[in-house]
RNA sequence: GGCCAGUUCGUCUAACGGUUAGGACUCAAGAUUUUCAUUCUUGCAAUAAGGGUUCGAUUCCCCUACUGGCUACCA
């Protein structure tokens, strides 16, 4: 089993957008097959017509590209179609929709065999079942004690069931399963898990109404054609493993199922239940990696648009329900893939918690050359109509990384260096503008003046041993500065500001708040 | 309601019978500093409850509680 070439799926419907627990999904197959030099898949299951989204598989393309999760074989990442087999494409299409004729014979193969039957019920009918067993207190199952006392292909004669289902009656196929079997099950994160048969329903297989397989039917069908060798998905799934199970077996294919492993879901940040996209609005954080437009106009924050970085982004998902077993938590994709594995997989639910979520972006932004953050700080600074030169914006840049946790932050951390500031922060003028205050910024505009070279070093010494001379307190020199150059206490040193906009910016804005103040 | 899975600081988690129950995020305090931030140090904070098994349980078993998932002609 272990010799054998590992193939995994990723294998999202088309409804929406991909949130974040569908991209950790994505994630985990495409760590574990990169580990194994395997082979990662996207397939599309869009068997459910109704609830299909236009421009949802390209989001999901989109993102998973974004986040370097790039599959090996499947729908393309380009969006384009892949209908005819070719040598990286084995198993083309990809698409279940554009697979549909598949499936057929695989259904018939099982009524054939008495593994699946025609159910004629109408929905009104069930939904008249189960309220009834609902109002007794009971539970409503459509396993075996039920099939026997309504209208089927089990319990009618073939030519009835000819008739009825060419009359295009109201009919489906459903599984049979069988009765009173205790289904034993192995899951790579939960162990043994076990089922009894008889609390299971008769799954519909096959909707007449539209032509198209279930999940069940296709996915069964899809991972054995494509010769997936492990299955890692959602934990909603779980149950609907022994149906899975019992459909390989059906099938005959139980030598080749692949195996098991249910993550953990990412649960709401606070109050209960798994996060939704309403959560993200709710709390301000995104839930999905790119931004995303409804087709009511709606939009929803993307990561990607909030400015995280991807590979922040594939990290902080990675730590989500993982853990390497150090303490090591920055990890780079190829790290990720040597130290991934599913047995390291937590088995219970994870809160996400958007605060960490920065933390980790903000680690990857420290960690990034200050060059590199320049490219991406130019065009923000063009778009306030900036003229500066890329050494100066560098230069800034390496003064106020470590207080940013995006880059969107730089231009509120560090507009006066390029602006002089508009107004003087009031409480710090209480604060710092004493009586004595004017006379201490025209000395220093003197001594400034008479500074040269202009840089740190300098700046730094003529400053220090005028206060020292001066018998003045750095405080006291240094605040009032800070007042009239940035007009707000934050900022880098002194000598660094005052050296990268340089003297006569400098003195100019120490007349300025001299007139001002 | 039924079935399945889960439960360690507020959150993410480590400890696969023997630890002062560790780390990270958050928060608080202190140090450094010309402000803010960084950095460093320290602190707050957890084994859901109850029974067993064992010399010894976070760890194994049972039970209760709670949480989550599923319970569609959705995936």
């Amino acid at each position: 089993m272990q010799t054998e070439k590992v193939r995994v799926r990723f294998a999202p419907s088309p409804t929406g957008p991909l949130h974040l627990g569908g991209v950790r999904t994505a994630l985990f197959n495409y760590l574990f097959a990169r580990q194994h030099k395997g082979t990662f898949v996207l397939r599309i299951e869009d068997t459910d017509k109704q609830r299909y989204v236009p421009g949802a598989e390209k989001y999901i393309i989109d993102a998973l590209n974004w986040c370097g999760i790039v599959p090996d074989e499947g729908v393309a990442p380009n969006g384009n179609m892949v209908s005819l087999a070719t040598e990286r494409h084995p198993f083309a299409p990809y698409r279940q929709s554009e697979r549909k004729h598949l499936y057929r014979e695989y259904a018939q193969q099982l009524i054939d065999q008495g593994d699946a039957y025609y159910a004629f019920d109408t929905p009104e009918e069930l939904d008249l079942y189960r309220k009834e067993a609902e109002s007794r207190g009971d539970t409503f199952i459509y396993n075996h004690a039920f099939r026997n006392k309504t209208a089927n292909s089990l319990n009618m004669s073939a030519q009835e069931t000819g008739r009825r289902l060419m009359e295009n009656d109201n009919w489906v196929i459903r599984f049979k399963i069988p009765e009173n079997k205790t289904i034993e099950m192995t899951d790579l994160i939960r162990g043994e898990v076990t089922m009894e048969s008889d609390t299971l329903d008769d799954k519909v297989l096959w909707k007449a109404n539209d032509g198209l397989p279930t999940y069940h039917l296709a996915n069964i069908v899809d991972d054995h054609l494509m010769e997936i060798t492990h299955v890692i998905r959602g934990e909603e799934w779980l149950s609907s493993l022994p149906l899975h199970y019992l459909l390989y077996e059906a099938f005959e294919w139980q030598d080749y199922r692949p195996q098991f492993a249910h993550l953990p879901l990412l649960l709401k940040p606070d109050g209960k239940g798994k996060l939704s996209k309403r959560d993200g609005d709710r709390l301000g954080f995104p839930v999905f990696p790119l931004e995303w437009t409804g087709t009511g106009g709606d939009r929803s924050k993307g990561y990607r648009e909030e400015g995280y970085y991807p590979e922040a982004f594939v990290n902080l998902l990675a730590l989500l329900g993982w853990n390497p077993g150090t303490e090591q938590e920055l990890f780079s994709m190829e790290e990720l893939i040597r130290s991934f594995s599913l047995e390291r997989v937590t088995k219970s639910g994870a809160r996400f918690n958007p605060e960490k979520a920065r933390w980790f972006n903000q680690q990857y932004l420290r960690n990034r050359s200050d060059a590199r953050l320049v490219q991406d700080f130019i065009p923000i600074l063009q778009s306030k109509g900036i003229k500066t030169t890329p050494l100066q914006a560098e230069k800034v840049v390496s003064l106020i990384k470590n207080r940013a946790t995006f880059v969107n932050d730089f231009w509120d951390l560090s507009h006066y260096f390029f602006v002089p500031p508009r107004s003087f922060d009031l409480t710090q003028q209480k604060k710092h503008w004493k009586e004595e205050t004017p006379a201490i910024v025209l000395r220093a505009k003197e001594i400034l003046a008479a500074c040269t070279p202009f840089n740190v070093p300098s700046i730094d010494k003529t400053l220090h041993d005028w206060i020292e001379q001066s018998q003045l307190k750095t405080g006291q020199v240094m605040n009032a500065l800070r007042l009239c150059i940035v007009g707000e206490p934050q900022g880098p040193g002194m000598a660094d500001i005052m050296a990268v906009i340089g003297k006569e910016d400098t003195l100019e804005r120490l007349d300025h708040a001299l007139k001002t103040l």
